[in-house]
DNA sequence: CTGAAAGCGCTTACAG
DNA sequence: CTGAAAGCGCTTACAG
């Protein structure tokens, strides 16, 4: 063990400014009126010392954490950086401090509970990465819970996500009435992930809205993985499959299709018009750029903060948020 | 304040398995031999009650918080994600907890301390996350601390980054040997910017053992961004200055250059080559594919946890940890 | 191998 | 507005 330098403890500070550790502790709180005049000597003591309070000590003393914690199921994609880094500005605007952890494998240590009731105020819990179980024994046992693009199902746990239906059904308008496509392959996103489910039903509402049919041999694997994406339109074109778009479930699936039909020499947007969704850093810079929709994703992490907090504070919070999503044109779909 | 059912504590599962909480936080810690017998009780009486010990008692009564520390400059970057990752896996693998805060404007709160003795064990500091002043009072005070792509300077903090100087000095060999290119332009990251000083410093050596000159003409700003890198190169052609390749601060940069030079109809690679840092995971899907240096940041990532853990354990950390980098050939350079 | 007890550094009623 | 004191839930010498 390293030799930490002990630092100062409350006491110092009262010591040094002659008043008792309650007082030192309300001028830190802000939580009862204390003269100007004290409060000025204890803040003297305070900087004096470089004083910060223990969070343990504190913690204990208050049954509060003051800790946020964010439970992921992995920690990549282009999805991740700017939702954390809604989360962490937002956390830090309310004053929280933020623990996270990445589940591997969900289901593989049901005994395992990193974060819980023990070490955090609440939980921001995004996709699946925490087992219906202890989701349940946590809202049972009263810990604030957000959900983030996983909805609630019976429990009623506040959610956030975005408007997934209602972009997909957007751009697969534009690719019908702007780009007269028809043949449009859709390329599903990981199984029951409810973003891909959202925008599957968008997909299919777009189309019976234009009277086409729902073509099941239209639909594909695409996982939200470019090498995935990849193969499987590989598969369409050799398999002679006739398609004049491919909508796919977000852009890292795109990335692949690109891919897959250069190397057939199919010509982007000419014969084949393709779009994605999430409209992340690098979709204006793929050849051709790429026709998305744009997911507000860190703005996803701020709100999800902000109902955890209301949650926390014993607020009420809204039962579902859905951010709204906007249509990027850019080339790929066959626009200038 | 939400009503959180109040969870067991140390003393419920004493009482269930009729023994002390002495000998229950025996068992939870394995720091003395128990019985089988009596060990295999209080486990019981654990999973019953579902007991998970509270950090904040935990952390008051041993004096250490079970938590690392990491503090960035900001979230965002190709480079963020897989940095992180690797942080946190190796941080929960190591039985830690990891809190993480972003330092928007370092100088901006220099009596704001989110992260530090008073909440974790230790603390990864990401390039200039932290004032100077803070970082030599942590570590003044003892508090075990990691540098990751920034020096210690004087101080003698156990820093890990990766081989920057030999990566940048490889890919501009290959530039001059294979593709015979003279008029190298080599785009600066931020000021200061240690990982490009390195690289700035590797590119010049490579000019150098080639008899070419270092021109300060071909130095440009990148600034590790994709819009300002374009802007320069644009500048660059506008003021007719006759260079044959870009070698990119990072790949980023390496985007805005390559969009510049699509818009001033230079053909990449044949009349000039470009080559990047870091190979994100975008790079092989640019057109034309990335040439790079793959930088192991995940690696960077684990390593930085390891050797942090090594100094809150009291063993000896390794001063500096150089992970190396490694040439990828893609298009952009001229390669098929 | 096990227990009684002190103590970690705060917050928070309770008095005044 | 301020202080004395209890108590938060653990860990850890100290005894036995």
């Amino acid at each position: 063990m390293p030799k930490i330098t002990p630092s100062s403890t409350i006491a110092d500070v009262a010591e040094k400014a002659g008043v008792s550790i309650a007082t030192v502790s309300r001028v830190i709180n802000g939580t009862t009126p204390v003269t100007a005049e004290t409060a000025e000597r204890v803040q003297a003591a305070i900087e004096e010392l470089a004083f910060v309070p223990r969070a343990a000590a504190r913690g204990l003393a208050s049954h509060r954490t003051n800790t946020l914690g964010l439970l992921l199921p992995e920690i990549s994609g282009a999805f991740f950086s700017p939702m954390l880094r809604g989360i962490e500005a937002a956390a830090r605007e309310a004053g929280f401090d933020l623990l996270i952890h990445a589940m591997e494998e969900p289901h593989r240590h049901p005994h395992r509970r990193p974060l819980g009731e023990h070490n955090t105020d609440g939980l921001l819990v995004f996709t699946d990465s925490l087992e219906d179980a202890e989701l349940i024994r946590l809202h049972k046992i009263g810990l604030p819970l957000v959900l983030m693009h996983q909805s609630g199902e019976s429990l009623d746990i506040p959610t956030i996500t975005v408007e997934n239906k209602m972009g997909a059904r957007r751009i697969v308008d534009h690719l019908i009435e702007v780009h007269g496509r028809r043949r449009i392959v859709y390329l599903r996103g990981p199984e029951r992930h409810e973003d891909s489910v959202w925008r599957e039903r968008g997909y299919c509402e777009s189309l019976e809205s234009h009277g086409l049919r729902v073509d099941p041999a239209l639909f594909g694997e695409g996982r939200f993985n470019h090498e995935i994406a990849e193969v499987t339109i590989r598969d369409f074109i050799e398999r002679g499959l006739e398609f004049d778009a491919v909508f796919c479930g977000d852009d890292d699936a795109a990335i692949g299709v690109l891919t897959s039909l250069r190397a057939a020499n199919r010509i982007v947007p000419d014969e084949v018009s393709v779009a994605g969704f999430d409209d992340q850093p690098l979709a204006p810079y793929l050849s051709p750029a790429l026709t998305t929709v744009r997911a507000p994703i860190e703005q996803v992490g701020r709100e999800a903060v902000k109902q955890l907090v209301r949650l926390i504070r014993g607020e009420q919070a809204d039962p579902l948020t859905l951010l709204p999503t906007e249509l990027i044109i850019r080339n790929s779909c066959g626009c200038k």
